[in-house]
DNA sequence: CATGAATGAGTATTCATTCAT
DNA sequence: AATGAATGAATACTCATTCAT
């Protein structure tokens, strides 16, 4: 449902209207009601096709021995897909349904915060394979980069619809890597 | 309000009734708008009276020279705040309203994220001075652990309404705690 | 919608409730509001509707020769319409909601009084023509009888809701009208 | 009550507000409600008010043997004491409650539209006594004369609240005065 | 006497959902 | 299968009126 996805994106679940999804996807009421049982359904497969399609995002790591070029790319394709893909609105959406709707919070989380942890996890195992890192616990780094991130472009962009990165992204991301590498590279 | 408190909390802002915050409150809707002039403005007074009740929380640093210990209580009471009084629910539903209550969302993230990190910030720059930590920039020193912190135990905790700190929670702020002081204690 | 006319002439626009008017017409609210976007387009419709049944009621003019049978049939019938169609009630809650709903009123007033005034000076043209009547002005000629018979039967109506036409009807109207002829009759 | 007469002009008797009555007027609604025992009450007596205030203006009949002049000061009196003094609007909110608050209408009816016809009578029987108009029946000539200057300025007054006199306001008028001389000047 | 504070009963409007066709 | 038409239940907000102080 991509009229679904825009709307609820656009206005969150309570302010969304199943009439205005219907029309916006030319059909009518009825005939949505004959694919999805309710609203809250309507909006979980939403959720879950959005999600999907936020997944394959950051699939590969390029081969480069450049450490802090391969980090920092890892790091620019997360930001792109979460502020191109309406993935900060879809959070705030999600967030908001917690409590009502929490299997949703709970698939989503799943899938657009732990596999892309376990996704970066397996990552940096890899370079510690390749001895481009020392031996750590690679799911703590990921913790610590991930939180530092986040902290200074997620959360503010939590906040802030309008919020959008600014000019120094890339002296602030090389700023985490460095704090990073230099505990942890080889 | 307590009773506008509770139910925007438990309910978030859209499900909440102007006529249930009434009446948990012992008054007649009319009478609830003789104070508030309409809903979205309650719902602003709620979410600063409960900002100005977490404000007031880790104002103290304690003497103590053990700089472990020192942190350790000061995230332990980032971390009873935000847990205890609903903080994360807070953040929930205001989240929810950022694109049509941004003000009401700026306000609280002022409060409640940035008020504390700059709290953090000159308590950093006190240890500086006194020389427990290394001169270094405190700022990304905050984001950093504070990162780390959300990472672990907010995010979470905002997807999963029922989330509780889990028992190995001390074992984890330490792992933080000594990763910044592996790089910053003096 | 029937029930809407009762209902905003026996009440006027305040005083109707939409509710009421959607039960007299055996359907929902939110039915009514499927087909009425607003209580205002709802009565501007009702107004506009008993304009339109108004508008086409004296139409003809008989052919006699008696000019004061001519002119008596054409007063009475206008006078009919207005007494019998609920049309004093219209003008009264109408003219209420000249300052909130003037282009309802400015409509009206354009349909049913001067559209019948363009009728009675095309009429009262005619009869110049047949040289029944002199040569004159009939805008003015129009205005003179149409003045005094409003002076003496519609402004009491206005302001008294059980005002009925007196038993000397017919006599007032000849004054008028031989007041009328004795200026004007060829 | 100066405050209840403006709002009541202003805004009808439905959509004036108690409150903001009490309020302009500096007082309590309580107080307000010990003066008057309810809005209807309130209303009524600030309509005989302003009809009251309405009532005196125009006693005086100039003494000229122009009688043109004479006829032409006294519409012209009556125009202005209909328009500069609100009484437009006050006929239409007294209209609108007609069917509500009949005896308030009917008094308003009864000082404002017979007094002065009444008043009209009088002057034209004193003309008649002095030999400047034929003898006839000053009722009949009143209504004549009244209705046809209500018919051009006081209908569309009532239809169109922003409706002001036409710069040839005098010519019509001395149209109608010409025309009533024409048949009554002795 | 004046009033601050309170409210019961409404008011227009919306919306997720259903069902006969 | 698709839909046009319908609606019960709610929702935010208002207002004339009262009464203890």
């Amino acid at each position: 449902m991509l009229a679904g996805r825009e709307n609820f994106l656009r206005n969150g679940f309570s302010r969304a209207a199943v009439a205005d999804i219907a029309r916006e996807a030319d059909v009518s009421t009825a005939t949505l009601y004959k694919h999805f049982s309710s609203k809250e359904e309507l909006f979980a497969v939403v959720v879950r096709e959005i999600c999907a399609d936020l997944g394959g995002e950051f699939a590969t790591v390029s081969d480069s021995d450049d450490l802090r070029q391969v980090m920092h790319d890892m790091a620019r394709r997360y930001l792109k897909s979460q502020f191109e893909m309406g993935a900060n609105a879809l959070l705030r959406i999600v967030i908001a349904e917690v409590p009502t709707a929490p299997q949703v919070a709970a698939d989503m989380h799943e899938i657009i915060i732990k596999q892309r942890a376990a996704h970066l996890v397996r990552t940096f195992e890899q370079l510690i394979e390749r001895k481009l890192l020392k031996p750590h616990d690679a799911e703590t780094g990921v913790q610590m980069i991930a939180g530092m991130i986040k902290e200074v472009f997620i959360w503010p962009a939590l906040f802030d619809a309008d919020f959008v990165l600014p000019d120094n992204t890339d002296e602030i991301l090389y700023e985490a890597i460095d704090m990073y590498l230099d505990r942890y590279a080889a």
